[in-house]
RNA sequence: GGCGGAGUAGCCAAGUGGUAAGGCAUCGGUUUGCAAAACCGCUAUUCGUGGGUUCGAUUCCCACCUCCGCCUCCA
């Protein structure tokens, strides 16, 4: 497949390095809270990538860190009167549960940062003795971005750096941390008393790893120092991924990430998400106004990744019809297919743009489109024909992660309900229709809806 | 202020140097005693605004307007 790379600003076609595996890299969430929409929508994006390769026969390796200490987790869990452990083992634990929900193949390896501080420590040994990184005289450590020339790159930093050199003289003052110059970052946090119990033993003494730091050491522990791709949320390319790519590099030598997958932010209502504005919706906050998470991965998926997608109540309706409307297309093919055919599925036939979409830069809205026309054309075909159709169809959905709405269960209809239905379709036998219209509404009050048929009725709760 | 991205029908949203996918909603039709449901169909002479290049631009270039993101923790 072909994807847009952030480092190369253009789009290029995916190979794996070692030509087996495809090996990448996502930040995972920090484990403070419940996530929203918005994380979703990136861990979405990144799921459908991965069925796609998968789907199209390239074998993957993905990891998927979760982030349980740093200022964020500190804090809240003082104020839950939690230990660290507990409080990110609930909230870890939340996570997992709307990544079930949500339909997210679970990452092949999923670190969490306090399981590898050895790791961190090791590799912020080595950046010091490369004169990458130095000490400062209250233990903790920062690397030094002047002693990496590529420092930038990613996030075009070049374009900006005379820019940045204005900030700098404004902010030294202000800056409460003994620095060499004020974008040098900090690998490794000295203890502070709000720390609280938590901090780890160090060459530089007590304290706690840095944000940056924790991705570069999982990268290094289980993907090395070169490896296929590196995905998250566009607002981690600056300084998230600058300052991975600065001390990965300087610590192992290889190139890091061959390729930058970003996800653009979801917006709600045109604009930002924010607990102040009441927009910021959970899988939970959703659920509560009867939208399954199926329909959320749904909308997440409708707009192409790159671009900013816009959230709304009533996407999630569309969704919902348009999701109903998939699957009666399913059923209705396979009704006309033999039951007992099975095909290798070999081409995409009548979803063969549909799947083409998917693998030209990942267009998810492009691939939604071409599965209601594709179920169109294939509308047409039966038998082994109508077969073949719905086994593409179902490849796709895969590589989407979606699945359908199955047909409604019958439901129980309690005694008192089927009688006044009895009496009332009686009445209408009788063409006495201002009775059978007034028992008509007396069970909907009652909340039952009855639709007429020629040869009786159906009764379906509301 | 700097950097990056976006503006396509009522809403969501693809796409392309050659005349606008798809979904939702609306409306119309079939059906129905009337509804509901179901099925079928219609709906952008036009792609933020103004210029330019071109035989031809929504698609390329320039300017402007609006919105969003990053520059501090952030998916």
């Amino acid at each position: 497949m072909r994807l847009y790379d952030t480092m190369a600003r253009e789009s290029r076609e995916l190979r794996p390095l070692d030509g087996s595996a495809f090996r990448f890299y996502c930040c995972g969430p920090t484990v403070y809270g419940p996530a929203h929409i918005g994380n979703f929508r990136t861990f979405v994006l990144q799921d459908v990538f991965r069925r796609t390769l998968e789907t199209g026969g390239t074998r993957t390796f993905h990891v998927r860190n979760i982030t349980d200490v740093d200022d964020k987790t500190i804090r809240d869990c003082q104020a839950a009167g939690q230990s660290l452990r507990d409080f990110t083992a609930f909230w870890t634990a939340k996570f997992h549960a709307d990544c079930e929900a949500l339909a997210l193949l679970p990452p092949h390896v999923e670190p969490g940062a306090v399981e590898h501080i050895p790791q961190q420590i090791d590799m912020i040994a080595a950046l010091i003795e490369k004169d990458h990184a130095y000490a400062s005289d209250d233990g903790s450590v920062y690397f030094n971005i002047a002693s990496f020339p590529a420092y930038g790159k990613l996030s075009r930093l070049d374009q900006r750096e005379l820019e940045l050199g204005k900030t700098q003289n404004a902010r030294a003052n202000s800056d409460e941390y003994e620095k060499d110059s004020l974008s040098d970052f900090v690998l490794w946090k000295a203890r502070k008393p709000e720390d609280g119990d938590n901090f780890w033993p160090s060459p530089w003494g007590d304290g706690r790893p840095g944000w940056h730091l924790e991705c570069s050491a999982m990268i290094r522990e289980y993907l090395g120092a070169d490896f296929d791709l590196h995905s998250g949320g566009i607002d981690l390319v600056f300084p998230h991924h600058e300052n991975e790519i600065a001390q990965s590099r300087c610590a192992c030598g290889g190139h890091f990430a061959a390729h930058w997958f970003h996800i653009t932010h979801l917006l709600v209502d045109g604009g930002k998400m924010s607990k102040s504005l009441g927009n910021l919706y959970t899988l939970e906050d959703l659920a509560a106004k009867g939208f399954s998470a199926m329909e959320v991965r749904y909308v997440l998926i409708g707009g192409h990744y790159r671009k900013p997608l816009n959230f709304t109540l009533d996407s999630l309706h569309a969704a919902q019809e348009a999701m109903a409307k998939l699957a009666k297309g399913a059923r209705a093919l396979a009704a006309k297919a033999p039951a007992e055919a099975r095909f290798d599925a070999v081409g995409f036939g009548p979803f063969q743009a549909a799947w083409d979409a998917l693998n030209d830069d990942l267009n998810t809205p492009g691939c939604l489109g071409g599965l209601f026309t594709g179920l169109r054309e294939a509308a047409k075909l039966d038998g082994e024909d109508a077969a073949k159709a719905l086994a593409a169809f179902n490849r796709v959905l895969r590589a989407l992660g979606l699945s359908l709405p199955e047909d409604e269960p019958e439901a129980e209809i309690p005694a008192d309900i089927l009688a006044l239905a009895e009496e009332r379709w009686a009445a209408r036998a009788a063409k006495d229709w201002t009775k059978a219209d007034t028992m008509r509404g007396q069970l909907a009050e009652k909340g039952w809806a009855v639709k007429d048929g020629k040869e009786g009725y159906e009764l379906t709760p509301v």
